[in-house]
RNA sequence: GGCCCGAUAGCUCAGUUGGUAGAGCAGCGGAUUGAAAAUUCGCGUGUCGGCGGUUCAAAUCCGUCUCGGGCCA
């Protein structure tokens, strides 16, 4: 069975042309590892292969949900771990091709067994102070809570979610992956694109522009019913601002190429973690 | 031509009665175990427009020049 091959790196650094690259030369067949390429009606803003593109070798999980759900990296699990697996079985490459770095992690990794998100209890401890999750989580778990940034809400909630749903420590469910590490990176194959910043820069606002020009507003203006989590795609935000005549047209694209720039480095930190990836300078 | 206002970080600006300067944004670095294009932590990067003067000490006061903006001719 042919192992998987991934093909990560920053926003717009080409990750998408390679795969077409890959996919040819390992008799491959591309599965999408973008959270939000993910999702239908998403097309011009995430970024997702085109027509033309998608014609030159299969593609997978490339819309596939509709924008009023909400996705998260389990989900993503079970959507893509079957695809590859059918993938192998016909003999074929499966190219694993995105930025989602959590996303990623969880295919090659593998998740601890933690409870999924309840929206119930979320919307609950969204609705409590900080510093009293903080209280709660080092009453409950205090070694996760030592090794927490308490100082992040989103951090704090989900360890405390994971006592209060699992009904076990957080620090004893979670763990797994530095244990892993070393003997995974043998067997995982995949590379990193590496770009210098004016180089991929250059690159976000040559297609920050395209994305205006080819139809981006209209997309946004089309997204009713969104979830909270497809609009926080970049640019939607931006565009909707544009819409309501709140910004003009030259402060959108640049806030748009702004808040993607942040994006690409925190992607690029998040992959120089990941030791196994071969780099590719481009 | 005359008068007035402005010139401080890459950008927008703050800077008390003179004691060699600090915010936001941008940028850079980090974290990341089921929201991850999310969330979060850290870092000030500077001939204070130029030159001269007053003063122990000038971003700050005085003079002059340059460049913006405005008003009057």
């Amino acid at each position: 069975m042919p192992p998987p091959f991934y093909i990560c790196g920053p926003t717009a650094s080409g990750k998408s042309t390679l795969a077409l690259e890959m996919a040819a030369q390992l008799d491959g067949e591309i599965i999408n590892a973008d959270a939000f390429q993910l999702y239908r009606g998403l097309d011009i803003l995430s970024a997702a292969p085109s027509a033309e593109e998608r014609a030159q070798a299969p593609h997978h999980l490339y819309g596939v949900l509709e924008p009023g759900t909400a996705a998260d990296a389990g989900q993503y699990l079970r959507l893509a771990r079957p695809l590859i697996e059918n993938i192998q079985a016909r003999g074929k490459t499966p190219v694993v091709t995105g930025g989602s770095g959590l996303y990623l992690k969880f295919l090659t990794h593998g998740p601890a067994p933690l409870p999924t998100g309840d929206a119930t209890l979320r919307a609950e401890l969204e609705a409590t102070p900080l510093d009293a999750l903080v209280a709660r989580l080092r009453a409950l778990d205090p070694v996760e809570a030592a090794r927490t940034a308490l100082q992040n809400r989103r951090f704090v909630s989900r360890a405390l979610e994971i006592c209060l749903l699992s009904g076990h420590r957080a620090s004893d469910l979670r763990d797994r992956w530095e244990s892993q590490t070393a003997e995974l990176a043998a067997q995982l194959r995949g590379c990193v694109i590496q770009r210098t910043r004016p180089d991929l820069h250059a690159r976000i606002a040559c297609r920050t522009r395209a994305m205006l020009e080819g139809g981006a507003v209209a997309e946004v203006a089309a997204l009713t019913n969104a979830s909270a989590n497809c609009e926080k795609a970049i640019g939607v935000r931006q565009i909707r601002a544009l819409l309501a005549g709140e910004i003009d047209r030259t402060t959108c694209e640049n806030l748009i190429n702004a808040a993607t720039r942040q994006y690409a480095k925190r992607q690029e930190s998040w992959f120089r973690r990941e030791l196994w990836l071969r780099p590719v300078p481009r």
